[in-house]
DNA sequence: ACAATAGTGTCTTTAAGACATTATTCA
DNA sequence: TGAATAATGTCTTAAAGACACTATTGT
């Protein structure tokens, strides 16, 4: 067994994070994607993510907050811990271990996509760097699930947003019609949302009233459109 | 910025597991734990758990599975990942990250408790070495809320249960009363379950039948007793 | 026969789906 | 006033809760 500084090295695995960051944008789910300057897989796309650095972060979320903010400009969104994904074979440069990040994040948020940045649809995802093509169906997976009984999916839109923009949403993550009646009657008894008074503007149609999500996520007992 | 091997070493925490082993037993959720034997925590109770070794270990699952073995003589039940806890402050050795795992295991699976080893009721938890009570608590909020829709409270039980004792479990892990007729009824139009064509024996009073899983876990699109 | 619990039947209640209808805006 | 979509109302349907009732065993 070794007992050296030098040996007990090799017992620590590579200590990373990836973030998965989902938007809706022309109607669909889309995952933000870099194109990898360095090796391995320099050129391929890549969730962004990087080192956990001891002595800098506090936490491999303090971690992911900082990629975020670094790599993507991004300030302030729903996050959430998705899953760990570890092993010899998944990074060339040895056995590593990952805790991914699920970012939720309106797509007005996201600043101006830099020539190596893309938005890339969930469904007929690219082929993308180290195991980031399963960490991206794992998160789509968590949201579908989540997004059938819970308020989720609105942390995708802005903080003020119409009802139909929000059944939009639910739509597009459940991948399955709702029938408005019954929407809109759940989410407002539910008291999941609240009216700001506002109203849409400059459309040539009847206008729909702005609204706000009323404090926490909530959760349903009973599914919305697909179970 | 170091660049030089031996400091790259302290970019690595150190990565273990962590296991949150529930099973029923005397009618309530408890969780298993044992008494530390060396520093840190020595003598505190604590959660099974030990170091990722790269080279021994294909993944962080593995290292799991390979605790269970070995620290509680496990060979076969419900498992999946919990979560990844990390920081500077949780082990007083440094740095660490530790993946969490729920594991679920029928009371009777367990090999009889040494010495140093005990079930402890989650409600009235003891206090637990490291961040421990934390993880056990985010083990039992999965398992309430994945509990109100899906089969997985069934993996509390042995292979052949009866009706009643299912309805038990669940209403255990939900801490609320289930309604006999809406349980069968459900449970059964789900197909979740079916008889194994055995019935209870050695009971001074009508013996129920027995049941098993059919195939894999199964969700509902609308919750059981609780939200 | 009776104690005890397994298992069934039926009515009520809750909440979602379908879908017709009305409301409001701008051009 | 007409196009477009927001918002509401009402009936149907699915599934859970309440609870009375019947069934089956050992003593």
């Amino acid at each position: 067994m070794p007992t050296s500084d030098a040996d007990r090295r090799d017992w620590r695995p590579i200590a990373t994070v990836d973030t998965v960051i989902l938007t809706l944008d022309e109607g669909s789910l889309k995952v933000l994607v870099h194109r990898r300057q360095r090796a391995p897989f320099a050129g391929a796309w890549a969730l962004p993510g990087g080192y956990i650095r001891p002595g800098e972060d506090d936490s491999a979320e303090e971690a992911a907050l900082r990629v975020l903010r670094t790599k993507a400009g991004l300030p302030n969104f729903y996050i959430e811990q998705l899953a760990t994904y570890s092993g010899p074979a998944r990074d060339p440069r040895g056995w590593s271990i990952s805790v991914a990040f699920l970012a939720l994040v309106p797509r007005d948020l996201l600043p101006d996509l830099a020539e190596d940045v893309s938005l890339a649809a969930v469904d007929g995802l690219p082929d993308l760097a180290f195991d980031h093509g399963r960490i991206v169906r794992d998160a789509v997976a968590r949201l579908r699930g989540k997004g059938a009984y819970s308020s989720l999916p609105a942390a995708l839109l802005p903080e003020s947003f119409t009802l139909p923009e929000l059944q939009r949403a639910y739509e597009i993550v459940l991948g399955d019609h709702i029938d408005a009646s019954s929407f809109r009657r759940k989410v407002l008894d539910l008291d999941m949302i609240e009216e700001t008074g506002e109203a849409q503007a400059g459309v040539s149609k009847r206008p729909a009233k702005l609204y706000r999500l009323t404090g926490a996520a909530r959760t349903f007992n009973r599914t919305l459109g697909a179970a």
